[in-house]
RNA sequence: GCUCCGAUAGCUCAGUCGGUAGAGCACUUCACUCGUAAUGAAGGGGUCGUGUGUUCGAGUCACAUUCGGAGCUCCA
């Protein structure tokens, strides 16, 4: 057989051969390094045997397929590790995942000390460096072997699996035998550094309705170094964390007797939150051709009964009943969990030539929706939130333009805050085998989301695909990012919906005077200014865009000699819109400047005796440290350009400080 | 909603075997009037998240509850 290795040269063998075999052949650093195959484009178990012509290429630990190889065989260690220290523990499974792995058990749950004495078993496992034997058995002594070994998890595995499935095992060590369809390591010798992160619970199968298991998280890498530049690293995002840093640095908080979900923004960021909802209410009503609605926070049932969100979403609603009757549906109001609705009846309200469309919407709209109490966090999950909520209503030959428009606008306030390269597009499709969970038909769901396919790759925006992420009504672009904790959130979506003008009997009238059933596209430009918020603490580590600061200048007076100049400044500061204080404290100027940077300021101006008799400021930034001494008017001239401009100053990082 | 972890001064945290609460920072006052990352001194501040129980006695033990956190599930 000839075997077509990576770089395109063949290698000929005249009998049957494992990768593993051919890999040693190849040299014997590679034999030793070798984590799986992949054989014309498939990834394969090293002791796959070859028999016919085929394109192989061998990864080791250091390629991507290699990494998951390693963590996989890891989680086997773990698993093996847990079997010994806790034999009453059931096996469920234990994959490679993004950043590492995990292994899930029906047993009780672990602590961090019981984290470390399984990782100290897993150290004397890899240091017996077993060797990982394969087999495969037939159905029934499959099922068999793991009844005897009292596993019902994996037999209930085995029982799914398709009539002609390979059912494979591996063995390591001690008699450890694990349901599974590899690829493997040859041995567990090469695990080199490894390190379990958390426990925490997860449902079998991943469904609420089976039982809760105990997941115990871990990673493993090549080496020992890049195991601690990970660690390092994820301690790294942590500190960027929104809800921690977010409550340091006084932009919110929560008060139990308010409630779950329901932060409090404080004077800093009800600042960043102001500026932001400005900045989007006037490009969209004066860039984009938006027009502006303030519709009701709440309405009877009978509104979302028409819009079937009762239907969909009651338990996620705040449902008010009337005090002097509080059985009666008809009096009953419910606080809005979207607009959609209410601007539908916006439309409604006059006739619409198709002159006159496109017809674009938008709301800074609060929200409200009553999550589960596991789902709030922080500022990105919360019970009551604002959204630059739209809704154009379009002609149907306009869909398509105004769809593109949409994704427009969302990349142009992407790119405004600078986190346009962060993020993922999502076509959200619908389950064509779950059709309770949507209305309409199929054809149309599938016509729509060709449409959306279309349009992305006509714009170029890399995105994938999923099903069952669509809105009940239609499929979707989502915008996803990641927070600290390598989560995806949704920040932006636009929504392709053909079903609503028709629950709502809304038209337009066309050129020939009839009645024409529009097009709604569901879109928000930022998102929801919380979780938005939430990104942007993220994104900079609490070191916003000038433009964004709550507090973009501090005065420092050398003295209080100063003050009067120190006032002076400020007054010119506030004719021109800067956001700033003075810090009067009787502290010397380096500890002002500490604070200051502490503070994540862009700007301090300092001031005395100098600047005072020359009219000027000494100015220190987050970017470019000691910019000296500058006019007052050129450094107003400056700042305010920046902030105009919304510029994104580059941070020279300084030596000393956090 | 589920599994697990946590809650002590404004913040970060210590508090041993159940014996009546402690540090640093912050805050207030006073002195200093200062030139690019921490001036010094004094002072105030806690019914230990809440409730119930066990106990002669609870920050400490038990139960419940609220809030916070991680993961799962869900997200119009």
């Amino acid at each position: 057989m000839k075997i077509t290795l990576k770089d395109g040269s063949v290698k000929e063998y005249s009998e049957k051969k494992s990768i593993y075999e051919i890999a040693c052949d190849l040299s014997e650093g590679l034999g030793r390094m070798a984590a799986c195959g992949i054989v014309d484009g498939e990834i394969k178990d090293l002791r796959t045997v070859l028999e016919n012509d085929c394109n192989l290429t061998i990864c080791t630990i250091n390629d991507p397929e290699g990494l998951s190889t390693l963590r996989h065989t890891t989680s086997h260690v773990l698993a093996q590790a847990v079997k010994k220290l806790f034999p009453e523990a059931k096996l469920a499974i234990g994959p490679s995942i993004d950043e590492g792995f995990y292994y899930d058990f029906d047993s009780q749950s672990f602590s961090r000390e019981d984290l470390d004495n399984i990782e100290a078993e897993m150290k004397k496992i890899i240091k017996d460096g077993a060797e990982l034997k394969y087999f495969e058995l037939p159905r029934a002594e499959a099922i068999k072997l793991m009844e005897d070994r009292n596993e019902p998890y994996k037999v209930e595995l085995i029982n799914d699996l398709p009539e002609d499935a390979t059912i494979s095992f591996y063995e390591q060590g001690d008699g450890f035998i694990d349901l599974c369809a590899g690829p493997h390591l040859m041995s567990v010798k090469n695990i080199k550094a490894y390190k379990l992160i958390s426990s925490s619970g997860a449902y079998w199968r991943g469904s609420e309705k089976n039982a809760m298991l105990t997941r115990i998280y871990g990673t493993a890498f090549p080496k020992k170094d890049e195991l601690e530049t990970y660690l390092t690293g994820l301690a790294d995002r942590k500190n960027r964390d929104h809800n921690k840093l977010g409550r340091d640095m006084e932009l919110f908080t929560t008060v139990d007797v308010i409630g779950q979900g329901l932060p409090l923004l404080m004077p800093k960021g009800a600042k960043i939150m102001q500026t932001l909802i400005r900045w989007i209410e006037d490009i969209e009503d004066n860039e984009w051709g938006y027009e502006r609605t303030k519709t009701p926070l709440m309405a009877k049932p009978d509104l979302y009964k028409q819009s079937q969100h009762w239907y969909h979403y009651k338990d996620g609603m705040f449902v008010i009943a009337d005090p002097q009757d509080p059985e009666n549906e008809d009096k009953m109001l419910a606080l809005r969990p979207m607009t959609c609705p209410f601007q539908y009846y916006v439309f409604k309200a006059t006739p619409h030539s198709y002159r006159d469309m496109p017809k674009r919407y938008s709301e800074t709209s609060t929200l409200f929706r009553n999550e589960d109490s596991g789902e709030m966090h922080g500022l990105t999950r919360v019970r009551q939130f604002t959204l630059s909520e739209g809704h154009l209503i379009v002609r149907p030959d306009q869909m398509v333009e105004e769809f593109k428009n949409c994704l427009a606008l969302a990349k142009y306030v992407m790119e405004t805050l600078g986190v346009q390269d962060d993020v993922k597009y999502r076509l959200s499709k619908w389950d064509p085998n779950n059709k309770d969970k949507y209305i309409g038909e199929p054809e149309v769901w599938e016509q729509t989301q060709q449409h959306i396919r279309d349009i992305l790759t006509e714009l170029e925006i890399p995105f994938y695909e999923a099903d069952g992420e669509a809105a009940f009504y239609g499929p979707k672009v989502d915008i996803n990012a990641k927070n600290v904790y390598g989560k995806e959130d949704t920040v932006i979506t636009v929504q392709w919906d053909e079903y609503n003008a028709e629950l709502f009997d809304m038209y337009y009238i066309d050129e020939n005077g009839e009645k024409v059933r529009p097009g709604i596209i569901h879109r928000s430009s930022v998102g929801s200014y919380e979780r938005s918020l939430a990104w942007l603490i993220e994104k900079y580590a609490g070191k916003f865009p000038t433009w964004l600061c709550p507090e973009q200048v501090r005065i420092i007076p050398i003295s209080e000699k100063y003050f009067d100049y120190a006032e002076e400044v400020s007054k010119e500061f506030k004719k021109n819109g800067i956001l700033h204080t003075i810090d009067k404290r009787s502290e010397k100027m380096g500890f002002k400047i500490r604070e200051a940077r502490l503070d994540r300021l862009p700007y301090m101006v300092i001031v005395g005796e100098k600047e005072r008799d020359d009219r000027t400021v000494s100015v220190r930034s987050r970017f470019a440290g000691d910019e000296g001494v500058k006019p007052l008017s050129d450094f107003i001239n400056q700042i305010c350009e920046e902030i105009r401009t919304k510029t994104i100053r580059e941070e020279v990082p300084e030596a000393e400080g956090k």
